[in-house]
RNA sequence: ACACACUUGAAACC
């Protein structure tokens, strides 16, 4: 049961909802009862590809059962979850008022809303932009104004201070950095990383070192994306040989590189206008084990474009296309904006043709 | 005891 459970989770979150369907199938002909564990996976599964009917089908279902599978505060949590992924705000708030008020079939003791539940609706906020709000929420949190049950953590702090620093506020960022600090939260992989981004876009490049080692010396091992974050904040920055220079550090350090810290160096290595060292990359990745895929080819086409080898572009292009790989709109920007630099306007409008062939969303 | 389901961080278009 467990077992089912896992991996109906497991292809909950690779985007698999049908796998998942199969595998709850399976598991009920061979007599294996689902608990509260297997509908909440399948919830997510659905959730996260946007079936929601489905997904609320399965909730429903849930209140109609023996104690065990009844809905607790996960499965909220995880309906919340995915209703805000698809941006259906009104749902979601009603479902968490209902936790609120044990209302609608859910047990007021087993649904209470947990800071999960808060750093759920503070991370919506912040997407829509809304980050103001999330600060006084946070605040409200803390004084135990909004629920004397539940209090912020360090994922709550994590959230609001990375959309801080995507804003381009490093400062609030640093400030609730302080504030987690002050409530004896300590800042983990993730404060730090988020933090290192903020200061590589607002070009702190020092600043992003700076926290980098910090972390280092306080005991909190960077893992990959600490690492890439500031491999990316070099390549932004125009300092090609401290990205290179960490990527090998961080193979010292039994780090392994995965595929986006491949693609961060292939486009610093673009932005540094040295396309040879970036196809170097390009095929190191292949013989490391990652596929070539829409990224990959989509990040040398940019790297290429960037140092002005148009044609290169429309060759990986054709490539890409070769290899049966589908391209995306990323992939037509990259090609668009090469022939635009090389005033290739045939090669533009024979794309956007087919572009309009194939019926893709238009921006 | 823990175990299987929920929330946060890295690249690329903008």
């Amino acid at each position: 049961e467990r077992f089912y459970n896992m991996l109906i989770g497991f292809l909950g979150r690779e985007g698999q909802p049908d796998m998942a369907t199969l595998l709850f199938e399976e598991m009920l002909l061979e007599q294996v009862s689902p608990n509260n564990y297997t509908f909440t996976a399948l919830i997510n599964a659905y959730g996260r590809a946007r079936m929601f009917s489905e997904a609320m089908e399965v909730f429903e279902h849930m209140k109609s059962c023996e104690a065990e599978s009844r809905p607790n505060a996960v499965t909220c949590n995880t309906l919340i979850g995915v209703l805000c992924r698809g941006k259906k705000y009104v749902q979601a708030v009603e479902i968490f008022r209902q936790m609120k008020d044990g209302s609608h079939g859910l047990q007021k003791e087993k649904c209470k809303p947990s800071t999960v539940t808060y750093n759920t609706l503070i991370d919506a906020m912040c997407r829509e932009g809304r980050i103001e709000e999330a600060v006084d929420v946070l605040a409200d949190l803390a004084s135990g104004q909004l629920d004397s049950a539940v209090v912020p953590d360090t994922v709550t702090y994590n959230i609001i201070i990375d959309a801080c620093g995507k804003a381009g506020n490093a400062r609030k960022a640093e400030q609730l950095v302080r504030g987690m600090e002050e409530r004896a939260l300590r800042p983990d992989n993730a404060t730090y990383t988020a933090l290192i981004d903020a200061y590589g876009k607002t070009g702190e490049i020092e600043k992003a070192e700076f926290t980098f080692r910090r972390m280092q010396k306080l005991g909190v091992r960077p893992d990959v994306l600490s690492y890439t974050a500031l491999i990316a904040s070099f390549g932004r920055n125009a300092l090609l040989e401290k990205a290179e220079e960490l990527f090998g550090e961080m193979q010292k350090q039994r780090v392994q590189p995965n595929e986006v810290t491949y693609l961060a160096l292939i486009d610093a290595h673009g932005k540094a206008g040295q396309p040879r060292q970036a196809e170097k990359l390009f095929k190191a990745m292949a013989s490391s084990g990652y596929k070539q895929n829409v990224y990959t080819y989509g990040a040398m086409m940019d790297a290429y474009g960037k140092c002005g080898e148009y044609q290169l572009v429309v060759n990986t292009f054709q490539e890409m296309r070769r290899e049966g790989c589908r391209p995306n709109l990323i992939t037509y920007a990259a090609l668009l904006t090469a022939c635009g630099r090389s005033e290739n306007w045939e090669d533009a409008l024979l794309m956007l043709y087919c572009l309009q062939q194939s019926g893709s969303e238009w921006e």
